[in-house]
This record gives C-alpha cells, structure tokens and sequence, in this order.
DNA sequence: AAGTGGTCTAGACCACCTT
DNA sequence: AGGTGGTCTAGACCACTTA
C-alpha cells in the first residue's frame, strides 16, 4: 500500500532495467521512455529559458517541425505541462506558453511561500545531524558559487538547497506540489535575473535560516522562509516593472 | 430541485492571464468540446463515486470500450487526471487510480488545511457585506440539508459553502490549486462515508467559522479553518480504519 | 467560402512481461 | 518466442476564424 515509490537512485547507464524515471521537471530524460515525455523535457526547458515566450501561441504544426516528431506526442507533452501551469490550453483553440501579470505573480508567491515555509518549519523540527551536514554543504556551495556571477550555476545551487529541504521535510505531496507548479517562477528568474543586490541578502537569508533549522527552532525558521518568498517576489516584480518600462 | 446556480463567472476570454476555467472538476461538460473533455469528466467521476477503486488499473482498451471512443482521448483524459492526482501514470505501463495510504492522506490534508485557511483568513478579511450574506444563505442551506441525511446534498452543499469561501479570498491560483488536487479527497469521503457525530460538529465548526469571517477577524477564522480540516482527517482516517477491521 | 489549425480514428510499431 | 498493451504515424474530420 504505497503511492510513492522514492525516486533517488539515478540508475548507472548500463543493464539498468529499473523503474524508468518518470517525468518529474528537475530530471533529466532517461534515453528510453517515450517520446512524448522526452518532448515534454524540451518543451520545458524551452520556455524556462525564455526561448518560447510567456504569452506565446504554440501551434502543434510548428512544434511538429521544430522537435520533429508527430502531432499527438506533443499533445501529450501539452497536457502534462498544463498540468505543471507552464502552459494554457482552451479546447479547440490550442495551446499558448502561460501568461502572467502581476496580480499571478503575487497569488503564486502567496501560495508558494506558505507551502515553502511550512516544509521548512518540518525539516527544522525533523533533521537529523547528517541532514544538516548535507544542508551546511549545499548551502556552503551556493555561498561558492553566487561569487562567480554564473546565473545558471546560481540558481541550480539555490534549487539544490531547497530540495533538500523539501525532502528533509518528509511530505512527498508538499514537495510534489512545489516541484510541479512552481517552475513557471524559476522561469521569470531566468528571463529576469536576480537584482544584484539580491544575491547578497540571499546569502544573509540562507545563512539565518540554517542557523534556524540547525537549532531546531520551527517557527524561526518558517518565519525566516515566508520572509525570504517574499522578498523574492518584491526583487522579481520590481525587476519586471524595470525592463517593461525600459524596453 | 437543488440550487445550481451556475454563478461561475464565465470570464471573458479575452486574453486573460488568469486561471484557465475549461474543463474544471466540478463544472459540467459543455455540450460543444471535444470528447477528450467529456471523457475526462466521466472517468472522474466514476472515481470520485468509488466505481474505479483505488489501486485500479486503468487499461486504454477497457477504456475504449467502456466509453465507446477510441485510443487517443481516452490517454489525453488521463494525462489530464494525471495533473490532478487521480491517476498515476507510469510511461511504458500504463494508468491505474491512485493508491492511498495513511501517510498519503496526512500528508494530503496538511497541505490542504494550509491552504484552506490561507484562503479562509483572506476571506474574513475581504468580504463584503453582500458576500457575507451570501455565504450565510450556504451555511443555512447545508444545516437544512444536514438534517436529511442524504450524502450527496450534504457534500455538494458542504462544497458551495467551501467554494465561496475561496472567491471571496479573491485567489484565483490558491482555489485553481485546491479545487484541482483535493478531489481525492472528495472521492474517499463518498467511498467511507462521513462519521455521523462528524455531522454535527460539522454544523457546529461552520457556525463558529461563519461567525468569525463576519468580524472579519482573519487569524481566528484561519485558526478554525485549520482544526475543522484536523478533524476531517481523523474523521476520515477513523472510518478508513474501521472500514479495512471489517470487511 | 475558404483557410487555419485542433481533434479523432485506425492500424502499425514497439516496450515489457510471460512461457 | 509469443502476448499484452502502451505509443506513434498519417490522414480524415471538424470547430473556429477570416474575407
């Protein structure tokens, strides 16, 4: 009687015969599961690095042509990532990559930040020692990596780290809900970036809360979260409301 | 003749950047889209009611012949339930109803009360006089049709109430979400059934909630909001437990 | 009325499980 | 190897939009 099977274990490459991956958007395509997910995959990471536009119309005759494959695996791959929010789709009219405004944007990081820092408030009551080592090593590796500048390199290390949080948390739907709808947020950051100044308090953000979680102190450490989204959402606004006013 | 009113706002659909209402859980099948839809609906339902258990597998043939349409609406119903957490799909091997077990369920409910009361103390805090009247007239109703005993009445009427409560929280993501992913939930209740002591207290917790939205005081009615879905769960939990003792 | 583009059907194809 | 059942292709069909 189980509904989750625990996915960890990146199976090697060779004679592997276990379970495939399924189609979770922080994975990479296994070579052999089905084309519409490996398409789904594409279609993905397409719009979360801003190659296809929020707002967007996406024909199924363009996409055939430009992933190469028939019309119906991308329908499939369609439907999953209206499933994720990525994307709209209106019966008879097709498909269009998810617009969003302002007031999405603050409901979403409504949303986001309470579910965000309930998770957090559990893996603080929860870790065990060698979680918060592996916490301490991930948050150290971000502290690394936000010096070069790397955005991409910055925002995999800042993922990294809430994983972890999340699955300290031991509540497989929260984490599933977070990973499944909130892409389209990760995505604005790429089209956006991150204010520089923002980098900065992040780090201070993170250190704060470790420092929370490794005290198992619950509510300072949801506390901390709910503030940290928030100011999330205030960097990223502010740097929309700039690049719309200076095209 | 129960009171369905339709009182959807049917939004405009010119471009509209908000949460996409086609094809909702709990709206009805428009008599012009296409037959994915439809079947989407059907296959629902007859989870929701208990008629595919839990567990099941859902072969595309059985489909196909079950509900008279071929292949390929069936997998795009399915991909659709899929995004609501009906069914899971695993490439390769085919649909089957989602599993439950405990820990699922708590972990279901936890998120949920979140949420819910997010959106309750939103409500307390937004709602006009108009709307206070209106949720007052659903509570009536469901205390008049709580004396019947008629399961279904009470859940629809349970869900009116509930429902409001999210439009007036005025988030269209955080009620797109819940109505979304909860229906699980929903479904078990009709399977198990409701504790019939649960009734009452039912009544009694929506007087009290009902009373503290009409002050306006947020963080009590989120309070409320919190231990009146604590107490489903237990509700819940305890008959699935008598349930699986006695076959 | 024609065109665009989403939706559906039938059957071939292929992955996985059984013998 | 054979069987079961999910996946893919091609083309017909049909809803909606333009002129």
């Amino acid at each position: 009687m189980d509904a989750f099977e625990s996915r960890v274990s990146l199976s090697s490459d060779r004679t592997d015969a276990g379970v495939p991956d399924t189609n979770v958007p922080g994975e990479e395509p296994g070579l052999s599961d089905p084309i519409y997910a490996r398409i789904c995959q594409r279609i993905r990471s397409d719009i979360l690095a801003g190659a296809l536009a929020p707002g967007q119309r996406l024909k199924i005759s363009d996409l055939t042509r430009r992933y190469g494959v028939s019309q119906m695996p991308i329908r499939e791959a369609l439907q999953q990532l209206q499933g994720e929010w990525l994307v709209t789709i209106l019966p008879n009219r097709g498909a269009s990559v998810r617009k969003v405004d302002e007031a999405f944007i603050t409901q979403m990081y409504e949303i986001r930040g309470h579910l965000e820092s309930l998770l957090t408030r559990r893996c603080a009551e929860l870790a065990t020692p060698t979680e918060l080592q592996r916490l301490q090593e991930l948050q150290a590796k971000y502290e690394c990596v936000a010096t070069t500048g790397n955005l991409a390199a910055i925002m995999t290390a800042n993922r990294n780290l809430h994983r972890a949080i999340y699955e300290i948390a031991r509540n497989p739907v929260g984490t599933e809900l977070l990973d499944r709808h909130f892409g389209l947020l990760r995505s604005l950051r790429n089209i956006y970036g991150l204010g520089s100044s923002r980098l900065l308090s992040v780090s201070a953000e993170h250190r704060e809360l470790m420092e929370a979680i490794g005290r198992h102190d619950g509510s300072r450490a949801e506390q901390i979260s709910r503030r940290h989204c928030d100011s999330a959402r205030d960097d990223l606004l502010e740097r929309m409301r700039a690049a719309s006013a200076t095209p």
